[in-house]
RNA sequence: GCCCGGAUGGGGUAGUGGUUAUCCUCUGGGACUGUGGAUCCCAGGAGCCGGGUUCGAAUCCCGGUCCGGGCCCCA
């Protein structure tokens, strides 16, 4: 202990295997429901281009990402979160593929900020993006999958439906500046000093239309009695009646306002239960991205949960292996050799003692184990071994074979 | 970025301006060299970091770091 004793850095974890084996527990249910949709993994760098994430992504975003600059004097970025690279990566290496195109990806990503109980600067995102299609039909898709996988993880949550033109249609005559501004208040739920702010502007009327808009809540039929576009009324109402179609539970909420600049319409939120301020387990919508890029203009859709949030309130858990020790009984090659013949047979945790204990220490020290094959001098001469059920502690004498054949009927249960 | 509250062996804790820092757990070994969990014994391991006050600081003060809660924002 004489050296400094260095930390982690900020707002990052370390991760011990009991941890891990549950986060890889709801990783895999993850990927095998979106996989059942067709969608299959990419991977994008961990870095990239600042510009990715400055063209588009919105302000809040810039003030957290983390930029660097590297030996060439190149202006890198490790990524905030992963539409902008998957977009990019559609732009660069995907321009003759079929459409639609169907991905996902489970990725790290780094934002500068307050760490908190569900919010860290190294955070995990799962998410999915449908490229290629502006149809409602696509939209429900990708909503029917957050919501079966938020459902298979056994959360309390809400789900929200809203669509980001509605506000933006009644806000097209303004300034960036003051439409922004106005989207933030939104956002926020703050009506009065919304109300406030669009007095001074002068725009005492838009503002009823917009409380109007905003305090709408419920499902489809809250739509029909607004004074919305046609189109946009047509495409919330078919989303929503997709989604009954996926037997969906959500509302509609129009006052969603998606924190990234490029989302154009439906869009969506989860929020689940137990996680106070952290709340917010999964966002997405539709947007247009690919032609910032340099790429086609094309409508994706997509979402992505926050992983950590997730664990955070989830009861998965993961399968127990079967764990057996091979235990030696001063002869230490003998008993390893056994052991690898019992790992090409029997899929487990087959593990051995190299500390030098004796067979008492041995016993004593795998207690927790299933299982404890002993195997000495007079085992391998006899090919008669002792199993032991470390549970019961029942021994029985079987040759290789039974061995075999009894831990894998175990491997199965 | 703002406002609170914390930090004592690997984990959980006690204590309080004054010897060698409490207890539980844990880890390794022994009693016990072919059969575990009990018991007993031995060993290991700690006051976040830096500065200040003081004869003396883990304890009081200041700064920093990290964690937790809230705000903001978001996943």
């Amino acid at each position: 202990m004489s050296s400094v004793k260095i930390e982690r850095p900020r707002g990052t974890r370390d991760f011990l295997p009991d941890e891990m084996e549950k986060r890889r527990a709801v990783e895999r249910l993850m990927r095998e429901i979106v996989e059942s949709y067709g969608y299959r993994e990419v991977c994008t760098p961990t870095f990239e281009h600042l510009e990715l994430f400055t063209l588009k992504s919105g302000e809040g975003i810039l003030e957290e990402i983390y930029a660097f600059k590297d030996k060439g004097g190149r202006d890198l970025a490790l990524r905030p979160e992963l539409t902008a690279p998957v977009m990019r990566l559609f732009v660069n290496e995907c321009k003759v593929m079929p459409r639609p195109l169907r991905f996902y990806y489970f990725a790290n990503c780094f934002r500068y900020e307050r760490p908190q109980r569900g919010r860290y600067r190294e955070f995990w995102q799962f998410g999915v993006e449908l490229i290629g299609s502006d149809r409602p039909e696509s939209e429900a898709e990708v909503i029917a999958i957050a919501y079966r996988i938020l459902e298979r993880l056994g959360l309390d949550f809400e789900l929200r439906i809203g669509h980001v033109g509605v506000l933006r249609e009644l806000l097209k005559d303004l300034n960036e500046e003051k439409s922004s501004k106005i989207m933030r208040l939104i956002d926020k739920g703050e009506m009065d000093e919304l109300e406030e702010y669009m007095n001074e502007l002068n725009l005492g009327e838009l503002y009823e239309k917009i409380k109007e808009i905003v305090k709408v809540k419920g499902k489809s039929d809250v739509i029909e009695r607004l004074d919305l576009k046609k189109d946009v009324k047509e495409r919330i109402t078919k989303v929503c009646s997709l989604c009954d179609a996926y037997e969906v539970e959500y509302s509609i909420d129009l006052s969603i306002v998606r924190g990234l600049d490029y989302y154009t319409g439906i869009v969506f939120e989860a929020y689940a239960e137990g996680l106070g301020a952290q709340k917010q387990v999964c966002g997405g919508g539709s947007y247009r991205l690919a032609h910032v890029f340099g790429g086609e203009d094309t409508p994706s859709t997509g979402f992505a949960i926050g992983f950590d949030r997730v664990m955070e309130v989830c009861k998965i858990e993961p399968e127990r292996k079967l764990k057996i020790a091979v235990v030696n009984a001063g002869d230490y090659e003998l008993a390893l050799r056994v052991a690898e013949n019992l790992r090409r047979e029997v899929k487990a945790e087959i593990v051995m003692d190299v500390m030098g204990r004796s067979l008492k220490k041995q016993l004593s020290h795998f207690k927790d184990y299933d299982f404890a094959l002993i195997v000495g001098k007079r085992e391998v001469e006899s090919g008669i071994y002792s199993l032991k059920d470390l549970k019961t502690g029942v021994q029985e004498k079987l040759n290789f074979e039974k061995v075999v054949e009894k831990l894998k009927k175990e491997v199965k249960e």
